[in-house]
DNA sequence: CTGTATCCCTCGGGATACTG
DNA sequence: CAGTATCCCGAGGGATACAG
């Protein structure tokens, strides 16, 4: 079968993994209301780091995901903004995301019993 | 804002980078058909090292995504199963599985593309 | 402002061997 | 069968400095 990522050769296991990346997610994500600058995207995605920023854009870029524009102007000014095929992505990886929010305290409920559990065990 | 994953220091961030994880992806994925056996899982999800696996379930399990369930037989015999809350991530992530399968062709193309385009460029 | 270039160090995760 | 325990390597990614 093509296109099958539980095999390890597939090309699409590589792309689940990239579009799983933390930092993909978050970027399409606020790149979901617009193109924003690089800095704007620095600035929404706490904690990155400019090199893992730069690096992260351009595989997006390169994988038809964002498109990148660059203006002639001093200071620099570039842009990132989705293509459509980074619009389509943007709706399952929205969906991730909310469900995430919606479930993080049974989560963190499960983590606590858990741990409770495992402490309580450990006799 | 709660739960809101653009703050580096929220929960929901961690949650989002857990279930992102290519192996929870697939490994989440090839339990949507029901229970399956440790061994089972490994075979399924091709490439995973016996380590990562044990530590990916054991992860999932403490966020209450999973039930483990031994058997006190010989040899033994262990079964992961999703949970509710399991089987409600199932489908998000189910999405993003046939997002990359049905866009694997475009972003093959445009990788192609920028690494031609930036082939020539290279002056 | 928007990167590029290094240094460097942690840690994910593979290989292997052993246990209940 | 289903793990646990080590060893160990390479890549990811942070910090910092520099460039167009």
């Amino acid at each position: 079968m093509l296109g099958n990522p539980y095999d390890r050769d597939c090309p699409t296991r590589q792309l689940l993994d990239r579009i799983g990346d933390q930092w993909t997610v978050l970027i399409v994500g606020a790149l979901t209301d617009g193109p924003l600058r690089f800095t704007e995207i620095g600035k929404r995605v706490d904690g990155i780091s400019q090199k893992v920023l730069t690096q992260t854009l351009r595989s997006l870029v390169r994988d038809g995901i964002l498109i990148r524009t660059a203006y002639p102007v001093i200071p620099p000014k570039v842009e990132y903004e989705l293509t459509q095929l980074g619009r389509n992505l943007a709706e399952p990886l929205d969906l991730l995301d909310r469900w995430a929010r919606r479930n993080m305290d049974q989560v963190t409920a499960a983590r606590a019993a858990y741990d409770a559990e495992n402490a309580a065990t450990a006799s």
